[in-house]
DNA sequence: CGGAACCTACCGATCTACAGGTAGGTGGGT
DNA sequence: ACCCACCTACCTGTAGATCGGTAGGTTCCG
């Protein structure tokens, strides 16, 4: 079966790809270096993804693909969840380095990623102030309404991968993130 | 007078620097097009900054020394004043947009400005652990200690910055600040 | 069963476009 | 006379993309 052969491929194109954007940003990645992780040439990526901005639309993809599915309750996250997310992301730091350093330049002119980032936003905006209702109600402890609380719980967690990436021993991301939560939940009781 | 027209140049050349990263980050800024922005050629460009990378050290040692000097007290800032800075900020997208993207960047494998950006966040987290012990002694109501509670501050600072400039109108800044500064005081007064 | 027609998965050569940087000037102010 | 502030000309490298293949397999038809 040559589809399934094909299919593998481009899998195996789409991580290689994941990997040098950590390393390098999109604007810095290379469809050569790319190409040269899975064994092709330039030319024979390109057979594959038409373009390097399709490919970084495929990795962006799949990445929705992923967090569409996996880790997800019915009506999306819980909160506990939310924490064994940001574990998780502890132990995976590459994956977590290209998404920032796509954030990153996402801000930046006429980025292919820009639209992409800022739709997803508005839709994880959402979903964290549904989280919060879930676990809420209506009103936080501090009086907050869950959708004032959900862009402060996304910055949260973008805010600590930066400083955890430049310096994973300054910081310990999961347990900042913890941090946060209990002050969520209205503090009191030492930590 | 000379030296003063040259200095002048190079502040020109800084600005300039500046608007061309904040639209396309450093690795997508081209010498020609800051060059462009003043008038200059872009040799004429590397007559004041030898490469590229001398120009950005520039553009990020100027930073230093602006936020080392004005908005600050003399032993650091206040939390007030970190409230007027993010309001003042939230004035001045370009510049955010500058630092968010360098920021983005710098956690990139061997990026020129990565050093920077380790070394100044363990300083901002000091400060910042400073100004929260200054208004809040060794425990904040939520019984976090300053040093705890620094890398939060931060975090949402940069995370609230990323959201805003993907969406201005989406994100209000100063006021996603203020509720969260609301957190760190305890909650329980509605906003 | 054989072969023409076609498709898939690539590679080599090459084009175009910049990008950063160097060398060696020129011209005006002091 | 000199030097600072530039410029022109140029070099080298690299990146994305196109073109035109080729080798191997698959399909279909007589």
């Amino acid at each position: 079966m040559v589809r399934a052969r094909s299919e593998e491929r481009r899998a195996e194109i789409l991580r290689a790809a994941l990997e040098v954007i950590a390393e390098r940003g999109y604007r810095g990645a290379t469809l050569g270096s790319v190409a040269e992780r899975v064994g092709l040439t330039q030319q024979g990526l390109l057979h594959y993804f038409p373009t390097k901005e399709a490919l970084l639309i495929a990795v962006l993809e799949e990445r929705d693909r992923w967090d569409t599915s996996g880790g997800r309750d019915r009506e999306g996250w819980r909160l506990d969840l939310l924490e064994s997310l940001v574990e998780y992301n502890a132990m995976r730091p590459g994956i977590v380095q290209t998404f920032s350093a796509l954030l990153g330049e996402s801000i930046t002119d006429e980025h292919p990623a820009r639209a992409f980032f800022t739709e997803r936003y508005t839709q994880v905006r959402a979903n964290m102030a549904q989280v919060l209702r879930l676990e809420f109600g209506d009103r936080l402890p501090s009086g907050l309404s869950p959708e004032r609380a959900a862009p402060l719980l996304t910055a949260m967690m973008d805010g600590l991968q930066y400083q955890w990436l430049l310096d994973p021993s300054a910081v310990d991301m999961p347990a900042a993130f913890r941090d946060f939560l209990h002050l969520l939940h209205g503090g009191e009781e030492r930590p």
